[in-house]
DNA sequence: CCCAAGTCCTGGTTGC
DNA sequence: TGCAACCAGGACTTGG
């Protein structure tokens, strides 16, 4: 599950290795999993256009090309962004770039097709500025945190995946982040205390930063440009762990649906 | 059949 | 009472 830390990690590495290059052809498009542009289109415009710079916005990734053209790409649930010298791989590829020397490319694969492509022009897709500040660089303090928990009465696992609050954080870094804070997935997000909202936004920035210093979370489908698994699974305390014991109080830790979405907690250090 | 999950969409509820 | 903001849950997707 691509979620901030696995953006930020490919986005480095396109970073690193696209700027400069021109896109010399469109291999393949998925029609599904594009927006507010055309097949045709989408090849049309990309045609040895220039990349000039790879940033992020919470889940987000933006690829700026020359002539103000932005591609807007979402992961979804088991997208993978590859870098590849010569054959495409394997199955699920939904959009291959041929860029130009030495006929590398960019291969957008995902099985599931939750995926999105967008071309815009002038600024990236109109969905991206519905987001709050980025979770993980965003110049948000543990006040504005607090002005935007406020009289919320959804449970705070909720508030954590609203991505029109605070953009990046998906369902593995929530459960990290809620253990991590101590407090309970189920509460309203209203109801924290000054102090739980400093543990809060704490953990929030820890986890996230935890995530990108380990080059992500390879629980499923996540791999970064080069096909390598990230590190962050290893550290997985709440996540998928479900009726096995706490490594905080040696509780068991159960299972919940919170905002549609399977929860694993510790009920008993968990508040 | 259930589970995995990010985002969009719909329809019902809350509270000013 | 009116109405915007809020919130829960379904749809979408395809494998394990």
């Amino acid at each position: 599950m691509p979620e901030l830390p696995e953006v930020e990690t490919i986005r480095r590495q396109l970073a690193n290795r696209l700027p400069g290059r021109r896109i010399v052809s469109v291999e393949r498009s998925e029609p599904f999993m594009l927006r507010d542009v055309s097949v045709a289109k989408l090849a049309s415009s990309l045609r040895g256009r220039r990349v000039e710079s790879v940033t992020r916005r919470g889940k987000f990734l933006l690829l700026s090309l020359e002539g103000d053209l932005v591609l807007t790409v979402h992961l979804g649930m088991t997208g993978q962004l590859l870098l590849q010298a010569e054959k495409p791989s394997g199955d699920h590829v939904r959009f291959s770039f041929i860029l130009e020397g030495g006929g590398s490319r960019l291969v957008f694969r995902d099985m599931r097709k939750f995926g999105r492509l967008h071309l815009t022009h002038g600024g990236p897709a109109a969905r991206v500025e519905a987001m709050g500040p980025d979770a993980w660089l965003g110049d948000w303090t543990a006040d504005d945190l607090a002005r935007l928990l406020a009289r919320r009465r959804a449970p705070l696992k909720a508030f954590l995946l609203d991505q029109r609050r605070l953009a990046g954080v998906g369902n593995i870094y929530a459960d990290e982040i809620l253990f991590e804070a101590g407090l309970s997935p189920l509460r309203p997000a209203g109801a924290l205390s000054p102090g739980e909202v400093g543990r809060l936004a704490a953990a929030v920035r820890e986890k996230l930063d935890e995530g990108v210093r380990l080059r992500g979370c390879s629980i499923s489908d996540y791999v970064d440009v080069e096909g390598r698994a990230g590190g962050f699974q290893g550290t997985l305390k709440a996540y998928g762990r479900h009726g096995q014991s706490c490594l905080r109080c040696g509780a068991t830790l159960v299972r919940a649906i919170v905002a549609g979405r399977g929860t694993a907690f510790c009920p008993s250090c968990q508040h």
